[in-house]
DNA sequence: TGAATGATGCGCT
DNA sequence: GCGCATCATTCAT
């Protein structure tokens, strides 16, 4: 049983819907390619009391996306070369998002290794950045309507996955918040030795 | 096993 | 100009 997630999935608070998108697919459908992947790692990034957050310093031309409806894509480019997915959360008018930075290749492997080819499966999505560049997004896709026919999040019936929390990556500010969470028992998940297993939350 | 670093472009002060 | 929600590679222990 396949169910596209619908918008007012998106529109509760974030740290529930970064929770309950680990288990979950999310889905790309191009005019030529289909890709789908075991979402196992994600962060939340909430609003502009969270210091970490895009929105941190109020509205600007580039965080905009997070400003409106819940359930679009944010997808942003950094570091020069690569790009990170997000999913819009909560009501239009506060800036919250979850951030795509793991998951399991299903569907669309050979495209995948074409475009890192000397990647295993297992870390192939391993990481925002390499997710994206796997599923080939880019800046392109930002703003993309997430209840829509090309990027979407599916629910399989899956049972929800163990799951644990830590800091999040690469951040400096709002370390104390616990706000990554991740499939306890994939391997798939991004920075392997960073003890979250240690942080064990609930099956 | 872990620390340091270079690649690389854009948003914001 | 500086810093960045990254990654792969190199170098030290």
């Amino acid at each position: 049983m396949k169910k596209k997630l619908t918008r007012s999935f998106y529109a509760r608070p974030t740290l529930e819907v970064a929770r309950d998108l680990l288990g979950k697919y999310i889905v790309y459908r191009t005019p030529s390619e289909l890709f789908a992947a075991r979402i196992v790692e994600v962060e939340a990034y909430v609003g502009e009391q969270d210091p970490a957050c895009h929105a941190a310093p109020g509205p600007t031309p580039r965080n905009q996306i997070m400003y409106g409806s819940p359930g679009f894509a944010y997808i942003y480019f950094i570091y020069g070369m690569y790009h990170c997915l997000n999913f819009v959360t909560e009501p239009k008018g506060h800036p919250a998002a979850v951030l795509l930075r793991a998951a399991e290749p299903d569907e669309g492997i050979p495209s995948m290794i074409e475009r890192a080819p000397r990647s295993p499966h297992r870390t192939i999505l391993s990481g925002p950045g390499k997710f994206c560049r796997a599923f080939g997004l880019t800046v392109k896709q930002n703003g993309l309507d997430l209840t829509g026919p090309t990027l979407f999040v599916e629910d399989r019936g899956e049972a929800s996955p163990e799951i644990a929390q830590s800091p999040r990556i690469g951040i400096k500010n709002g370390v104390e918040h616990l706000w990554r969470f991740i499939d306890r028992n994939s391997e798939a998940v991004s920075c392997p030795r960073t003890m979250a297993r240690r942080t064990y939350v609930r099956t």
